[in-house]
DNA sequence: TAACATTTTTACCGTTTGGTCAAATCTCTT
DNA sequence: AAGAGATTTGACCAAACGGTAAAAATGTTA
C-alpha cells in the first residue's frame, strides 16, 4: 500500500493544490490587490486583473468562479493580517509601552501594506457587504476582550478616563490614514509620489499624540 | 428700456437659470450624491442616480452632460464646505480651545454630512484623480498658513513640539473616522444603524487625546 | 392665444462587462 | 510513448452601461 486514501493525491481535495494551481492562484490575487485597490470592486474589471496577472480572462476564471469569489479570497486573507497587532496588546505590559508599541505596529502596517489598507477601506466605505459578519463576531470579540485591559488600566488610575473602544478608534484612524489618504499626505506636504519619508514624522507625532501630551498646560513655564 | 442687455433672461448666460432648472439640477445632486456615496465613483450607474431623482436618464442628461460632470459637481461643491472649520482656526486665540473647537466642528461635519465625507474619502482613495489639484493648491496652501499658526504656538511653549501637518491629519482622521468607517464604529460597537449616540462618545475620547492627556505618568498618584 | 423656448420622453446605439463553452494544448504519471 | 487529467485559449453571449437623436409635451412670454 503506497498511498493512504486520506493522502492520495488522485482524491480530489480542496488542500491538494498543483504547482501551477498555487502559483496562479497567487499571481491573481497579487494582481486583483493591485486593481481592487486601485479603483474598488466595481472600477475593477476581469480583463484589468488577467491582464495585471499576465493571463487570459477565461483562465483566470478557472480559477476563480467569478470576480466576487476573487475580492472575498483577498479580504478573508486580509483579516488575520488586521488583527495580529491588536492580539499583542498584553494585560500585563505598561500601557504606554502597550499602546506605544500597537501604534508603532500598526503603522508599519499602513507603511509596508498600503493596498491591503486600502482594499479594506474601500471594503467598509462601501458598507462592508462582504465582512459584515466579521466585524460584528470577531472583530467585536477581539475589541471587547482589549478594551477590558484598557478599561483595567483606566481603574487603576495608569490611563485618563476614557471610552477604550473609542481609544482603538483613535489608533486605528491615526494609523491608516496614511496608507488610506497617502495621496492627500503626500500632496499637502509636497512630496514625491514614491517618497515615504512621512511615515517617521507620523511616528513622533503619534508618540507625543498618545503617549505623551499634545496641549502644554498654563501653569507649565 | 425694460431690461438692460446684461440681465436679459433672453440672453444664454451660465447664471440665469431656470426655476425648474435650479429644481432638478438639485434634485439630482442630491441623488447623486447618495449613490455616490455608498458605491463609489464606477459603482455609480446612470440609471441609479436618475432612479433616485426619480427621473429619466436622458433627462438627467438634459442638465449634466455625462456621469463625470456630476461628480465633478458634487466635490467641488464640498471643498469650500470641506475647508471651512480649517479656516476659523484664529492665532490670536489659546492653543486648547482653538484645537477643541476645530475637532468638534469637524466631529459635528462627520455627523451631518456623512455622505459627503464618504464622497470625499472615496475620491482620495482611489487617487484623488478630480481634486488632486485641489489638494496640491487650494488646500496645501491653508494647510501651510495654518501649521504656521501651531507652529508659533509651539515655539511659545503652549504646544508640544511636533509637526503640525501631522496634527492637522490625526485630527482629520480621527473626526472623519466616524463618517467613513460607521459600519465599522457601529458593528463594533453593537448599535443599530440609525444610533448615532457614538457621537458624543467621540468626542469626549478626542477632547481626552488632544487637549488633555492620556497616558498618566508614573510619578502622578 | 400664438409663438417660442424649455423640458421630457421614447426609442435606440455602440461599447464594455462578467461570464460560458468546447476545443486545443500542456503536464504529469505510468 | 501513451493516456488521463489539468490547464489554456479563442470565440462567443446576454446584460448592463454611458450616451444620443429627435419627437413630443410642457412652460413661458408677448
Amino acid at each position: 500500500m503506497k498511498h493512504s486514501k486520506l493522502v492520495d493525491s488522485r482524491v480530489k481535495q480542496p488542500n491538494n493544490k498543483t504547482r501551477i494551481q498555487q502559483e496562479n492562484e497567487k499571481r491573481i490575487l497579487l494582481a486583483a490587490l493591485e486593481v481592487f485597490s486601485q479603483t474598488g470592486f466595481h472600477g475593477a474589471t476581469l480583463d484589468k486583473i488577467a491582464r495585471a496577472a499576465d493571463m487570459s480572462k477565461p483562465n483566470l476564471l478557472y480559477y476563480f468562479k467569478n470576480k466576487e469569489e476573487i475580492h472575498v479570497a483577498l479580504l478573508t486573507g486580509l483579516l488575520d493580517v488586521w488583527l495580529a497587532p491588536l492580539r499583542a496588546i498584553n494585560a500585563h505590559g505598561d500601557p504606554a509601552t502597550e499602546i506605544g508599541s500597537y501604534i508603532q505596529r500598526k503603522l508599519e502596517s499602513s507603511c509596508e501594506y498600503p493596498r491591503e489598507s486600502r482594499l479594506f477601506a474601500n471594503e467598509i466605505l462601501s458598507g462592508a457587504p462582504h465582512i459584515g459578519d466579521f466585524l460584528q463576531t470577531e472583530l467585536r470579540q477581539l475589541v471587547d476582550e482589549k478594551a477590558g485591559i484598557l478599561q483595567s488600566w483606566i481603574d487603576d488610575g495608569r490611563l485618563a478616563p476614557c471610552n477604550p473602544r473609542h481609544l482603538l478608534f483613535a489608533i486605528w484612524s491615526t494609523t491608516q490614514h496614511y496608507a488610506d489618504f497617502s495621496v492627500q499626505v503626500r500632496h499637502v506636504l509636497g512630496l514625491e509620489p514614491g517618497d515615504k519619508s512621512y511615515f517617521a514624522e507620523a511616528a513622533q507625532m503619534l508618540d507625543t499624540l498618545f503617549i505623551r501630551r499634545l496641549v502644554v498646560p498654563h501653569s507649565e513655564p
